[in-house]
DNA sequence: CTTACCATGTAAACCGTTACATGATTCT
DNA sequence: AGAATCATGTAACGGTTTACATGGTAAG
């Protein structure tokens, strides 16, 4: 129940679920993401079962907007889930589950090309992150150590997406040298070895 | 719908879910985590939908075994999802968000502990995945180009945890001596700047 | 006899995506 | 007039976890 507990911790500033999406996407959308439908029906679940209150505001623009806060419920579940161990959840690589099985293609130039494209996708991501980063710093004058412990605790959250992302552009680069390796071995007449027979 | 590509990956040699979940936990679980009660209910659905086939065996223990293998129209949808470009879905890291909201704990005592407790549990998981690279490497002879091909892409896939997990130990770090440097100058009374007041 | 392993599932609840539906205001 | 933005949702489907239910064989 994540979801639950980031909404909780956005919620410490009121808004509506229009507003939480905004944040959502500004804020931690590189270690979670969610739609705006999910985040209505959480917002609603949450209400009913008493972390949330709300109150309904009449908007400049458009609809009326249904604005939730923190019910005192919701603050005791907020500092218990912080003062909870880490929780590590497990992960879910689609590419990496393609690449598993991409031996049953028998073609190494699929598994360099699937790479290869790849890695551009990540270099992107990487080149956004730190785009990001840099602006982080230069509202702290460049120094982390001006930053206010609020966004010293967001700041290295975003460090870890950039390492991460670093190391599975290291990792990419690695696999293509290897597979080129592997594929030069091959066309050179010793790539019968192992089975390796396809 | 990626758990039905890797069930059709995985079912390149025939099996019931019993089998398919010990597969899974011997060789994708470090991309992939599947429960036995998903893999039964997703293989009912994918015969339903005319992915896979199925016939029961008598089994040597227990009861009768419900084997599964691929249909000609899951060989085509596999190949299908392997030719496709690199699926990159969004991750979603409960322990970052915890510490993204953990300066409302107002304690950086609070945020080392817990990312000292992050940094023990990444550290073990580090040495699991080294150990069965160690394994792999024994088996092929310690030299990655003796793997056949389906090996080889296997492999691949571990060493891009083996780089996950050793960036996120070095964030740990890296975080671990970014929050040591800000409680020492708190303390040293520098720590009163920029709406840090709390 | 009890525990572990083999082997099948169902049910309930929540997580998450995609598509659909509605309607106001503001800018071009 | 049409597009963008504000603002609310529902529905359907599949993904995922946790708990429950059943019963056989083999080893200690």
């Amino acid at each position: 129940m994540s979801l639950e507990h980031i909404l909780l911790g956005l919620l410490q500033r009121p808004g509506s679920g229009y507003d939480l999406k905004a944040t959502f996407d500004g804020t931690v959308r590189h270690f979670w993401a969610a739609e705006l439908s999910q985040i209505y029906t959480t917002l609603q679940r949450m209400e009913r079962t008493g972390l949330l209150k709300s109150r309904v505001e009449p908007s400049a623009k458009g609809p009326a907007r249904k604005v939730y806060s923190v019910a005192p419920t919701g603050r005791r579940a907020l500092r218990a889930w912080l003062t909870d161990a880490p929780k590590v959840n497990d992960q879910r690589y689609t590419y990496l589950a393609q690449l598993f099985f991409m031996d049953s293609l028998s073609s190494l130039d699929q598994t360099l090309a699937f790479t290869t494209s790849l890695r551009e996708t990540r270099a992107d991501a990487l080149k956004t992150f730190r785009a990001i980063e840099r602006q982080w710093l230069d509202e702290a004058d460049g120094s982390v150590d001006d930053m206010s412990d609020e966004n010293f605790h967001q700041y290295v959250t975003l460090r870890a997406g950039i390492h991460t992302m670093a190391a599975r552009l290291r990792w990419c680069d690695e696999t293509i040298r290897m597979i080129k390796q592997r594929a030069d071995r091959q066309r050179n007449g010793r790539g019968q070895r192992k089975g390796n027979t396809r």
